[in-house]
DNA sequence: ACAATGGTCC
DNA sequence: ACTCGGACCATTGTA
């Protein structure tokens, strides 16, 4: 006993002089009840829907399975990729392009680019995401539901992620689909009681704006404080000047040249990233432009570098890394935030969020590149997820603490990241969605404001 | 039980 | 030689 307590004293005197009291005292702990009392509240499920899907999806894929194997004359174990590859890349003779350690890579970015060379691969690509979507989720959650509640109980792990994210487990409801006509579908199945509302309040860009923050960059805080859709700002400043001084010309030649870089057909000098300098007015940005600086932005943010650019957006890796340059050119106290930050872990063997929290990263001096590459891209990552975690941690604690002084019967649900999830009485609607788009802009102050986007619905597939 | 592979989310 | 940050989980195949 007399260790533990000796324990203590000395934790809470390393994390005092650490500065980190602050943090632990009164977010994570305070967190805690939030925590437990969201495990405990628990989602509720559609079971007949779910059981529909299922039944659905697994007439599909027997249908899918006798396509493969008629059209590659016979039966195998699709879901075993060792199987599937000697397949594919032995009998069929398909061009193989990536390796594994122990054979041929059947992941669907490779087989992506198959489509059309075998009406298999179509086939298999389908079936892989059918039967992920049916044994992940489908059949899954409803096996899950505890006997006394009737709903589906996940565990957040509080201290389980390098950066302060939350994790949840048993079953994970932080990655629930949501991309495709099926992903919604599952999102569906969520749904609130009768006479009850689920709500959701999502911090839009959350990560761009802490890193406006972080980094004090003026383009990027002028883009947020004028609530620009950031994405598209990035893409008129990377592409263009100010719009009035736009004449045909260049609009012209800068679409073109911008076309020919999203396409990827040719390499470019540095003349050409000059050219992209003045180029294209807002209107002009199409939704390839758009994609590929939304795709720079979150590059930015992952620490990518122009390789994985260049495996995101399909531009060549010259152009790649000319894009990146030009970003910088724009962009610049981005720049120079991403080299302090990597200064400061080599210093100080570690980076910090707003809060304070630390995430050590010793492999930041290793000789060895790639290991010390990948430490610098966790260098400049992880400040800004985990700020962004600290910032919708508070938010919790402050939206969790006023729904009780206010006697609410609403519950709060689910953190996925940047969203909070709730189950409103319709009496509460109105009330809650006040609540959520006053507590979760406020919880923080950046040098930004932060957008919250509120939804409501009868379940987490459709709200509006 | 564990590693490898693949895939879902933010 | 290089393969984007952070998670969790299903399945296969080997130990």
């Amino acid at each position: 006993m007399d260790t533990v307590w000796g324990l203590k004293e000395h934790l809470e005197t390393e994390l005092r002089q650490q500065g980190l009291w602050h943090l632990f005292t009164d977010v994570e702990m305070v967190l805690i009840p939030v925590l437990v009392a969201m495990e405990r509240n628990g989602i509720l499920l559609d079971t007949d829907l779910l059981r529909e899907m299922s039944r659905e999806l697994g007439e599909q894929l027997v249908k899918l399975e006798r396509e493969i194997y008629s059209s590659v004359g016979h039966q195998f174990n699709i879901n075993s990729p060792q199987q599937l590859g000697r397949v594919l890349f032995e009998e069929l003779r398909l061009p193989q392009s990536r390796r594994t350690k122990s054979g041929y890579s059947t992941e669907a970015s490779v087989m992506e680019a198959l489509r059309g060379v075998h009406l298999v691969v179509e086939f298999v690509l389908q079936y892989r995401q059918l039967s992920k979507l049916k044994s992940t989720y489908i059949d899954v959650l409803p096996a899950l539901i505890n006997r006394k509640t009737g709903r589906v109980h996940t565990t957040f792990n509080q201290t389980g992620t390098a950066t302060g994210r939350l994790s949840s487990s048993d079953p994970n409801l932080q990655n629930i689909p949501i991309r495709g006509e099926l992903g919604g579908k599952i999102r569906r199945a969520i749904i609130a009681p009768p006479e009850a509302y689920l709500l959701s309040g999502d911090y839009s860009q959350i990560d761009l704006r802490v890193l406006a923050h972080l980094s004090q960059d003026p383009g990027l805080i002028a883009a947020f404080a004028q609530d620009e859709d950031i994405h598209s700002a990035t893409a008129c400043r990377l592409f263009g000047v100010s719009r009035d001084e736009v004449t045909p010309e260049m609009r012209r030649n800068a679409k073109t040249v911008n076309f020919g870089v999203i396409y990827g057909m040719s390499d470019y000098g540095l003349e050409q990233a000059t050219k992209l300098s003045r180029g294209v007015s807002r209107d002009e940005v199409t939704p390839e432009m758009r994609r590929n600086a939304k795709t720079v932005n979150f590059g930015v943010i992952y620490g990518m570098s122009d390789y994985g650019l260049e495996q995101a957006t399909k531009l060549s890796r010259e152009e790649a890394s000319q894009f990146i340059a030009l970003y910088f050119e724009k962009y610049p106290k981005v720049k120079e935030y991403l080299e302090t930050t990597k200064e400061q872990a080599r210093k100080l063997g570690y980076v910090q969020t707003v809060l304070g929290r630390r995430r050590f990263l010793p492999e930041i001096n290793s000789s060895n590149r790639v290991v010390r590459e990948a430490a610098e891209r966790m260098a400049i990552n992880a400040p800004v997820q985990g700020s962004s975690a600290d910032i919708i941690k508070i938010a919790m604690i402050n939206l969790h603490r006023e729904m009780e002084r206010r006697s609410l019967k609403s519950k709060m649900l689910l953190q996925i990241h940047d969203e909070l999830l709730f189950e409103v009485p319709e009496e509460e609607v109105e009330e809650m969605k006040s609540l959520v788009a006053e507590v979760m802009p406020s919880a923080f102050q950046l040098c930004v404001p932060l957008k919250v986007d509120i939804k409501v619905g009868r379940n987490w597939g459709e709200m509006a």
